[in-house]
DNA sequence: TTCATAAGGTAAATATTACTAACCCACACC
DNA sequence: GGTGTGGGTTAGTAATATTTACCTTATGAA
């Protein structure tokens, strides 16, 4: 299957060189940081102050305060990348991988929520973001998705009259709507039933 | 129809006081510059340069620089509630009204995309924007699509079986992603078609 | 042994930027 | 005819992201 092999080209970077730790105290100041307030409010004093380290320490690792940023919400993509790996794996038919995706998306918010600020709020703001390495990852994310989709309309388990791109940012955005109230307003998200409740509405409108 | 008065309500509050020529002027720069650069790129002093007055002039009219952004979206927002409120006139049934309502949606992004910028990605952003009077505007509109899922239920067009909150979420995902692709990287957004496939997918999903 | 070079880190300065305090002017209205 | 008051300006100020130059240790090649 592609869809593997893309996921695990990206788990194949991951153990490369071990960060100074100077760098790693910085990157789990802002994470923690960002538990708190967000991330225009924090400044650079503040994260060094956390980190323990100097301001300008920071420019020795990181382009930008954004760049700190991006890099951070890098290492929580690559995490669950191979987790969605894992959790696809062996599962037969594009509707059950489909609802398997959904459910892994919705509960890395659930339980990461730092990451999911990131990801839906902090970084779309700023248009570098798109111009990323980082958002190369969200594409090939994006892409396990498309081949699902593609798979299901092979099989004659999804119908091929909608394109296959607007079913995706259809999930897409189901998914980050009814996590983004979850995470802005601090309430819990049910991985179980969005999940169930996302596929009833979608499933029925994408079968033939 | 309750929708129609609280949407009433909104605009008659439109006519109220002239503003005056320095106040105007500014929130005309910012809409200009948004059209160029995103919110935090933007500075005080070139949002004055651009005005014609002076930096300080900004804080007679507005409490912060995004206390500005709040307010200027909420004339977009008043705007747009009042096309909503025309737009729905006469429809009858749940089902046909979603559909009004979605191509409104879309079309109004599609169209004004300053409106669409503002709301998608620098609201959200700051945690205020959900404490302020603009918000308040916002959860009218999310209201007006409740009554219209539960008068729905009611004529037995939509199914009662999933919480009415969630397939508003749904909806209102639905169209956002779709739209944000499009604001984001300067393509083109169809309403007609956008409308005719979200519906076609979510429409197959709601009905009992 | 020695010397270069690089990696990890710091101290101190700087240019921008959001925001404020104090002041000016004109016109309405008792 | 003063007296606000609405619309506007001048001239700051404190923070903040970022830069420049520097220090220290350790590795490794000659």
């Amino acid at each position: 299957m592609e869809m593997s092999d893309k996921l695990n080209a990206l788990g194949a970077g991951l153990k490369s060189k071990p960060f100074p730790p100077g760098r790693v105290k910085i990157a789990d100041a802002l994470r923690l940081l960002l538990e708190q307030k967000e991330f225009n409010a924090i400044t650079t004093a503040e994260i060094s102050r956390q980190a323990g380290v100097t301001e300008a320490l920071i420019y020795k690792y990181f382009k930008d305060k954004r760049d700190l940023l991006h890099q951070v919400l890098s290492e929580y993509l690559e995490q669950y990348c191979v987790l969605v790996q894992g959790d696809l794996k062996g599962i037969k038919g594009a509707l059950n991988k489909l609802r398997k995706l959904i459910w892994s998306h919705i509960n890395v918010y659930a339980t990461s929520r730092v990451f999911a600020k990131i990801l839906l709020i902090e970084a779309r703001s700023h248009n570098d973001y798109y111009h990323s390495d980082t958002y190369e990852l969200v594409k090939v994310y994006s892409d396990v998705i498309l081949e699902i989709l593609e798979e299901g309309v092979l099989n004659r388990e999804i119908r091929d009259d909608i394109p296959a791109q607007l079913i995706r940012q259809i999930i897409l955005g189901s998914i980050e709507q009814v996590c983004l109230t979850g995470i802005t307003f601090d309430r819990a998200i049910d991985p179980d039933a969005l999940t169930e409740d996302i596929c009833e509405i979608i499933f029925n409108g994408i079968i033939p």
